[in-house]
DNA sequence: ATGGGTGCAAATAATTTGCAGGTAA
DNA sequence: TTACCTGCAAATTATTTGCACCCAT
């Protein structure tokens, strides 16, 4: 079901009066998260992020690494990106600022772009058109130097 | 699993040598989901759809109706677009050409916009880092003139 | 007649959640 | 001590697939 409705317009600080909301703890399973995090350059899904975690030996549950992501996409601290199945692929934001990325469909490795331009656009196209609340969604993919190279080496 | 590498990265046509390969057949359940789809002005789950159809009183199957979709989907002859749930909404595409589309997250109405600055804006960030094959993934979402409207009235 | 189309139920897969402990603060 | 955090397994959800039967061609 679609659920148009119920999805997040647009986050603003919890108005927290007394801010007993409890703080993030500092666990070993967050930790080893924020640090599988930290050696990523590019998009990785909580599966591959959490394997990454049990392969180096520490143990932490599947759900545990969906939570912690969960919890830190929504801290803006991860960024979230769909690909083509529609699985979620996180990396650890840069910055705090909103912005896009290029990504390598072959690589995976994304670099964060100036996207300037294209927020005005989006903003323009949404007020054209009386709408309000206006986000956007923008990923735009590619195949880097890097992988374009080999490919043209393999391949004719 | 990401599966970077499974992505169509733009479709040529199936070099068949025979053609053999069977044109769609003309279906009763065929005949429903484009029915629908014809009547829709805007992007809808899959679920959604087989729900109107089966309420119109035909009786279709939701296997029959995700495998339609998908056929009219690679065959270009709907768009695909997916909410921040991750679900896939389908319409069937106005023109061949490639668009974007503004889509309001109350209502689902969506417009197609006009999309050259952003393109440009695309082919330029994927030149400036010499990534090939640059595509780009756009929506843009917001509320629309008759919601604001409506929502203004209801709440303050 | 025949091979693609269909319905149904079971299978997948990603993600979420209930619950009984564990543990940072 | 006391919430929050965790792990595990079961639950959810969207979508796909196996299979026996049906029907456009």
């Amino acid at each position: 079901m679609a659920r148009w409705h119920s999805e997040r317009m647009g986050q603003q600080a919890a108005p927290q009066s007394e801010a007993v909301v409890g703080a993030p703890r500092d666990t070993r399973q967050r930790r080893a998260v924020l640090g599988a995090l930290g050696e990523m350059e590019s998009f990785r899904s909580a599966q591959v992020i959490h394997g990454s975690i049990v392969r180096s030996g520490q143990r932490i549950g599947l759900a545990t690494v969906y939570r912690t992501l969960k919890l830190l996409a929504d801290a803006g601290e991860v960024d979230v990106v769909r690909d083509a199945a529609g699985e979620q692929l996180f990396r650890r934001c840069e910055a705090s600022r909103h912005h896009h990325h290029l990504v390598c469909v072959s690589c995976g490795t994304a670099v964060e772009v100036e996207s300037a331009p294209m927020e005005r656009w989006a903003d323009q196209v949404g007020r054209e058109h009386g709408f309000s609340a206006v986000r956007h969604s923008v990923e735009v993919f590619g195949v880097c130097p890097g992988c374009t190279r080999r490919a043209a080496g393999q391949a004719g």
